[in-house]
DNA sequence: TCTGGGGTCCTAGGACCC
DNA sequence: TCTGGGGTCCTAGGACCC
């Protein structure tokens, strides 16, 4: 799914499974790692927490991604040479590399990004403050390296003859808008250098939470199933705690697998949701609703590869109550959960519900994880 | 045999209100 | 021949992002 500079030069695309490349693999050229979450997520908390000590005002874009804003450092430093520093701290705290864009808006930022990390003559820096060295970039890149523009919307630009970045940004705001949308119409505007983007410094709280797997061997017995649908019911609804919101509905979905020849190995895919009456937090009124809910969906006879669980209609504790049914008693219940989460932490599995099953035999395969270096304590690394 | 796991925003259309 | 004028809420689907 992601590939150093090296694989891509090897010729490996994104997405091919690792069996297609296997003999790449075992020559030794290639070092392929299961996905390590933990892992990721502990780097990029360190990473955005220095960022944060850095500028004024951060925003965290993605895991791998922050916008800064250096309103009033430019009076003070050279821009460039603050990117510099930017690179440096990070390297020498964390030993990550990291590139820097700099432009008046994100979207002139992103591809300031893109830039230092494709030329590597910039030094991992590019300034794009000044607007002939905007339009000179732009009149490089194609139009889809736009933040924002993904292959359907290239594919309609190019028959209207806009093909590099600069072309969109030389088309009238107005004819995009009415050609598209108002997406469309304001990454025009950004790319002239006018914001219409603000730096989120605090995260918007969440709209969905979704939990969802392939499983490591293919599902063909219900009641595995349940047990990882009540699974991911249960990291849902962690997660809605975590956010300190409640939830009213739920969806379950579950699929075979889209590659396999259709004829030995039919499709099937469906997916069902319903509302709680009362919004809740609690696991248990999820993972029996869930159960019910897979019940309807389920289908003997075939090998299921992936399912999940969506949580959304969220409130933060203001809610419609219902005119007839009583409200549920919520003291207990949040006491509960309480105690789960602080047991469980941050890792996984000290104390689960039963349908959550013991073995979880159809769990995802990770043959190939790499060390858990600073979330496991059996996996801190050594200094001799 | 083997193919990821999350999210958001916008629009159109239906259904409803006065 | 000609059938108002102003709204809201919800959902599905499409497009995008990492």
């Amino acid at each position: 799914m992601a590939r150093s500079k090296e694989a891509k030069a090897l010729g490996i695309k994104m997405g091919v499974p690792a069996f297609q490349i296997q003999d790449l693999i075992d020559s030794g050229k290639v070092l392929a790692c299961s996905s390590n979450y933990a892992l990721y997520a502990d780097i990029s908390a360190r990473v955005m927490t220095t960022l944060e000590q850095l500028a004024p005002a951060v925003e965290v874009y993605s895991i791998d991604e922050a916008f800064l804003d250096l309103t009033g450092v430019s009076n003070c430093v050279d821009l460039t040479q603050f990117g510099q520093q930017v690179r440096s701290t990070i390297q020498q705290w964390i030993g990550i590399s990291v590139c820097v864009g700099i432009a008046p808006t994100k979207t002139l930022a992103k591809l300031a990004n893109h830039a230092a990390k494709k030329w590597t003559k910039a030094g991992g820096v590019v300034d794009l403050t000044n607007k002939e060295r905007q339009r000179k970039l732009m009149s490089l890149l194609p139009v889809s390296e736009v933040w924002g523009i993904g292959g359907k919307l290239t594919a309609k630009l190019n028959k209207l003859g806009i093909n590099t970045a600069l072309d969109l940004a030389d088309a009238e705001p107005a004819f995009m808008r009415q050609q598209f949308s108002v997406v469309v119409s304001r990454i025009v505007q950004e790319l002239n250098g006018e914001s219409c983007s603000e730096l989120e410094q605090v995260a918007p709280t969440k709209k969905e939470i979704v939990s969802s797997r392939s499983f490591g061997e293919r599902i063909i017995c219900k009641q595995h199933m349940q047990e990882a649908i009540s699974e991911y019911v249960s990291r849902a609804c962690q997660k809605l705690r975590k956010e300190q919101q409640v939830a009213k509905q739920l969806s379950v979905f579950l699929r075979t697998s889209p590659f396999s020849d259709k004829e030995r190995d039919p499709y099937y895919a469906n997916s069902i949701s319903t509302s709680l009456v009362t919004p809740s937090a609690d696991t248990r009124d999820f993972i029996s609703l869930a159960v019910k809910l897979l019940d309807k969906i389920w289908r003997d006879g075939y090998r299921y590869a992936k399912s999940g669980v969506m949580l959304s209609d969220f409130y933060d504790g203001v809610y419609q109550g219902s005119l007839f049914e009583p409200e549920p008693p919520s003291y207990q219940s949040k006491a509960l959960m309480t105690v789960i989460d602080k047991l469980n932490g941050s890792g996984k599995g000290k104390v689960w519900f039963a349908s959550q099953g013991i073995k979880q035999d159809w769990s995802m395969k990770r043959g190939m994880l790499s060390p858990q270096y600073t979330t496991s304590w059996v996996d801190l690394p050594e200094a001799k």
